[in-house]
DNA sequence: CGGCGTCCACTTTTT
DNA sequence: GTGGACGCCG
């Protein structure tokens, strides 16, 4: 048995997978095989050294890898495990909250609030503080909030400084308050409560650390401090904790974590066996040495000589597409040729991109071209309104108290409850210190209030239909409680109503059957539980590997993904760097590290573009070539079936880049080194190719409806052209090149 | 109270 | 280019 599972490791794996006993830190590279380490290692553990499966608790970044991980475990040890405990540290904290609710100011059926209930919450606080939302903007009050629960800090110890510091200890406070209330917890407090708990109860945390006796925990780099503190109790006593990391792939430092935990745990742990992974098993020679070009510009960090047995390879392409349209037809030109020379399948193609706004182009390009693809982020299927109206309501009838969900759909649709109504009835339940399920039950019983009579009817009426749902729920069949609520608010009228095109009223009422259909599945399932499942799925989760399609996704949504053709898009300073990172230089490094990630997804074949000029906000501007590129070497590159056209212009481009990589300089904001930068930029840009005109000025055309006409002027658009035609009949057009026909030269 | 028009911020990245 | 917030008016 040992054999098999050691079988195929090499030194380094092995030795993680057997070092049973006291710390363990592995260093692994991308690619190095750091999933098969943690299986393997699991397996060994239950197999070899008979360790109980209940004793054993692997922390993962999602809850797709965590069933990845799982799946990967039980097909080693041939068959299903009862009581190993593998999820995110969201997933494993929200249980254990639950099951020690006792001890927590939560019950143990609290919700759990995401982003957008976050910031509908905040804003609620703020209003509630008198606090003008345009000046002291939700999104930045809860980026400060988060930051304290990622340290541990709780509202009563939250030190303000500053005018904006005592703001936000007055929002977080009362909007603390309000998530209590509500009894609910947003993503932070999973982790934050969770820690606490086990700092001051000594019952609950030795009650833990006996129970878990081995620790894992992926991808270590990107755990925050509440999460390492997590982790360094759960530990002990012990200690026979398992950590793995790689410090180039941090990439969530925007979330609080800190990739510098790394360091500390070599600090906390002295006599931890540090194991480095350096075999890379996914990627070309080139593909690697041009990742390391990229990252081997970041200070601060531990050199790894990462190797591989796949020497040579295809160079990397760069192109520079004349807009995000044609930037995404190349990107299906590239791809229809690979998949027929090569003889790839669609599930072998990924297209990265730095923000999901960016998506829109390339998914138009691929529809219009028939390249099945997917999606994996952006606004995903838990996002939409509809979806979102009918899990408020679920949410409701599993807790009138939450007040987020209250607000929501207390007039959608339209009940005649408006927003007076809704403040009056808040304001009062405040004053009762009633929640808002409270306050409902006791307007219902006819308690004196300071709202008129109509206004107290119709929320009775809706406390009626609430008490009514939870009888239903109650009885146990989701899928009739939904269609129950769905018939009761005449909710499919409501979506007609609200869209403005039929289609996407059918759009949205599909949205609604396939939620429909995701309960139906489990009929039996607590509300709750249910209700816990959808607010802990990232969009990554829901990437389904089964189907043959290309894969669209951000770069942060590539990680621990590989695939044999990898595009990396929007190559351009300001978006990759992103502006928002280029006056930090922490920020940078991490811009950095998030292309790293990128370049390091592809097994053989990587191709990076960017485009000329890109629509940003409904206007077009103008993009240069991220300084990045300009640091992965000439002999990695090949720019002439990349689109630079013309063998001087390739030349010109490789011996400018060539010549920048000799004259490496070293600090990146010196005032020559950004004029260096700015000159190569220029002429990368002169000497690459736009696409040639099909229609040129002076041309004669004709037209089905406008007749006969001479072309002004044309721009590519996509795979085609933008024409200004002057029209004999019909004076100036502006249409699209392939509706015309060209009489004569 | 609700409908409609205007203004504006939005685009970093996610559990 | 678009959705959400706000203000005005019926």
């Amino acid at each position: 048995m040992a054999v098999v599972l050691l079988d195929g490791l090499n030194e380094q794996q092995r030795e993680a997978v057997t070092a049973v006993e006291g710390p363990v830190l592995v260093l692994a590279g991308p690619g190095s095989g750091k999933t098969r380490v943690l299986t393997h290692r699991i397996a060994y553990l239950i197999r070899e050294i008979g360790v109980y499966p209940g004793g054993i608790v692997a922390v993962t970044f999602t809850n797709k890898a965590a069933g990845e991980m799982r799946a990967r475990v039980e097909g080693l040890l041939g068959g299903r495990l009862s009581g190993l405990q593998i999820g995110t540290f969201h997933a494993i904290c929200a249980r254990l909250l639950r099951r020690e609710a006792q001890f927590t100011h939560h019950r143990a059926d609290y919700l759990i609030y995401d982003t957008d209930d976050q910031v509908a919450l905040i804003t609620q606080t703020l209003n509630e503080l008198n606090l003008d939302t345009k000046k002291y903007r939700p999104r930045q009050i809860l980026d400060r909030i988060s930051g304290a629960k990622n340290e541990l800090i709780p509202p009563e110890q939250y030190q303000a400084t500053g005018y904006m510091g005592e703001i936000v200890r007055r929002a977080y406070e009362r909007y603390q308050e309000l998530l209590v209330a509500s009894n609910a917890r947003d993503f932070d407090d999973l982790l934050m409560d969770t820690a606490i708990l086990m700092r001051e109860n000594d019952e609950v945390r030795e009650k833990y650390q006996r129970f878990f006796e081995y620790l894992l925990v992926d991808e270590f780099q990107d755990t925050n401090m509440a999460q390492y503190e997590l982790v360094k109790i759960l530990a002990k006593p012990q200690d026979n904790v398992f950590v793995v990391g790689d410090e180039d792939q941090a990439i969530y430092g925007f979330r609080g974590a800190d990739y510098r935990n790394v360091l500390q745990f070599r600090r906390d742990f002295p006599h931890a066996k540090v194991i480095l992974l350096e075999q890379n098993y996914r990627s070309t020679q080139i593909v690697l040495d041009a990742a390391r070009a990229v990252i081997d510009k970041n200070s601060h960090r531990t050199p790894k000589a990462l190797f591989t047995d796949q020497i040579g390879g295809t160079p990397v392409s760069v192109f520079e597409a004349y807009s995000e349209a044609d930037e995404a037809e190349y990107i299906i030109e590239r791809l229809t040729e690979l998949r027929k020379k090569e003889r790839l399948e669609y599930r072998d193609f990924a297209v990265m991109y730095r923000t999901n706004a960016q998506s829109r182009a390339l998914e138009e390009a691929f529809v219009r071209n028939n390249v099945p693809y997917r999606l994996v982020g952006g606004v995903g299927f838990y996002k939409r309104r509809e979806v979102r109206d009918l899990l408020a309501y679920l949410r409701l009838v599993n807790n009138p108290d939450d007040a987020v969900s209250f607000s929501r759909i207390v007039n959608v649709p339209k009940r005649g409850i408006g927003k007076k109504t809704v403040e009056d009835f808040q304001r009062w339940a405040l004053k009762q210190r009633y929640s808002t399920g409270q306050a409902l039950e006791a307007l219902a019983k006819g308690e004196v209030c300071p709202l008129n009579a109509g206004a107290v009817k119709k929320l009775a009426d809706f406390y009626a239909l609430l008490v009514e749902w939870q009888t239903l729920a109650s009885a146990g069949n989701l899928a009739a409680l939904a269609e129950d609520i769905i018939v009761k608010i005449g909710y499919m009228l409501h979506l007609h109503e609200i869209s403005d095109r039929p289609e996407e009223a059918i759009e949205r009422q599909e949205n609604i059957n396939e939620l429909l259909a995701l309960l139906a599945k489990e009929p039996e399932k607590p509300l709750g539980e249910f209700l816990e499942d959808v607010s802990l799925v990232a969009d990554v989760d829901t990437l389904a590997t089964d189907e043959n399609t290309a894969t669209l996704l951000t770069l942060h949504a590539a990680k621990g993904l590989e695939f044999p053709v990898v595009f990396i898009t929007g190559l351009e300073d300001g978006l990759l760097p992103h502006l928002r990172s280029m006056d930090e230089p922490e920020d940078m490094a991490e811009e950095r590290r998030l292309l790293y990630v990128g370049l390091t997804r592809a097994k053989t074949h990587l191709f990076l573009t960017y485009a000329f000029r890109r629509m940003t906000y409904g206007d077009s501007s103008p993009g240069i070539a991220s300084r990045f590129l300009a640091d992965i070497p000439a002999r990695l590159l090949q720019g002439a079936s990349a689109g630079l056209s013309s063998r001087r212009d390739y030349q010109t481009y490789q011996e400018t880049i060539r010549w920048q990589d000799e004259t490496a300089w070293d600090d990146e904001t010196s005032p020559e080194a950004d004029e260096a930068r700015a000159r190569i930029r220029g002429q990368i840009q002169r000497f690459s190719t736009r696409p040639p005109l099909r229609f040129i000025a002076g041309l004669r055309v004709y037209h089905n409806r406008f007749g006969e006409g001479v072309v002004i002027e044309s721009r590519p658009i996509g795979g085609d052209e933008e024409v200004t035609v002057s029209f004999k009949a019909h004076g100036i057009k502006r249409l699209t090149g392939s509706f015309l026909a060209i009489l004569e030269e």
